[in-house]
DNA sequence: ATAGGCACCTGGTGGC
DNA sequence: TGCCACCAGGTGCCTA
């Protein structure tokens, strides 16, 4: 599920429950996931109380009050569900355990927060909060997209002389952090980029025009709670509808939406990964 | 430094 | 029904 918007949808859906409650229980039922999880994870989070939910880029980040942060990321199949809403809303029961429930945070209100994750590509890390910033997930992540940071005078440098495909540019999250396949072939659509072009080859007017589309997308993808493929379901077990206001994803074979163009949209594959866009007003 | 390929995993789908 | 190939919203390591 989980590109920015999808991250920022889950984390608003668990921070009602998570925020200023303390974890009662957590049952961690193996080693890890992409990476081994933290040692004495257990431990170090039972009786803790939780302050902010923040997000970097596709990491939620909860803010513990005794100094440490827990980061999470959902990796391809990763889900946080919460079940047992303590203030009655969703009438929600705690459902049957599932399989690839990996690790379970019950919460001292009540809710049950769950990671499931059947391809197990997410991760769980538990540090210091101080050593955030020097973690090296987060090292050499580029900037936030809604943040001033991403603007033209750093795109039209982090571009230049690059002989990579655009696609495969604004994938790096070096460049800039929490895009991923979906949303980069929507930007492009929209900016009507060829995903095949070398980014250091665009002009300075198109690198401009790519800053408040990819803005404008996730914005977009956010208001609507994110995208839902495969009945993927947020933190409230409510369905996103992004997945309708894709025009080129996905939708290989049908014609462009755009009005004045009579073209196709086409699948191509890109550094081992699906692009779709039209060949006729994609340039 | 940079670009491409592949590996990490499970599950769903469509073809025969 | 079964088997198989292929595909999937991510990331990181290895190679030239």
């Amino acid at each position: 599920m989980p590109e920015l918007p999808e991250v920022e949808t889950v984390r608003r859906g668990l921070a009602p429950s998570m925020e200023g409650a303390v974890f009662e229980r957590v049952e961690i039922n193996r080693a890890g996931l992409r990476i081994p999880f933290p040692e004495n994870l257990k431990a170090r989070l039972e009786g803790v109380r939780v302050g902010r939910l923040g997000r970097r880029s596709k990491y939620i980040l909860v803010d513990l009050q005794n100094g440490e942060t827990l980061i999470l990321h959902l990796g391809m199949s990763g889900r946080l569900t919460v079940s047992g809403d303590p203030l009655g809303q969703f009438h929600h029961k705690h459902p049957a355990p599932q399989k690839h429930d990996h690790v379970v945070f019950y919460m001292d209100n009540g809710a049950r927060v769950t990671f499931n994750d059947p391809r197990r590509f997410g991760l769980l890390d538990l540090i210091e909060t101080e050593f955030m910033v020097d973690h090296r997930l987060f090292r050499a992540m580029g900037p936030e997209p809604f943040s001033n940071d991403f603007n033209e005078v750093y795109l039209l440098k982090a571009l230049a002389r690059r002989q990579t495909p655009i696609k495969s540019v604004l994938l790096d999250q070096r460049i800039v952090a929490g895009l991923g396949n979906i949303y980069v072939c929507e930007v492009l659509f929209r900016a009507g980029i060829s995903p095949k072009r070398k980014a250091g080859a665009l002009s300075s007017a198109r690198v401009r025009s790519l800053i408040p589309l990819v803005k404008g997308v996730l914005e977009e993808a956010i208001e609507a709670g994110g995208s839902s493929l495969k009945d993927y379901r947020n933190a409230s077990g409510d369905l996103g509808y992004f997945q309708h206001g894709f025009r080129v994803y996905g939708r290989d074979g049908e014609s462009c939406q755009n009005t004045q163009c009579s073209g196709q949209i086409a699948r191509i594959t890109q550094a081992g990964r699906s692009t779709f866009y039209c060949p006729r007003c994609q340039r």
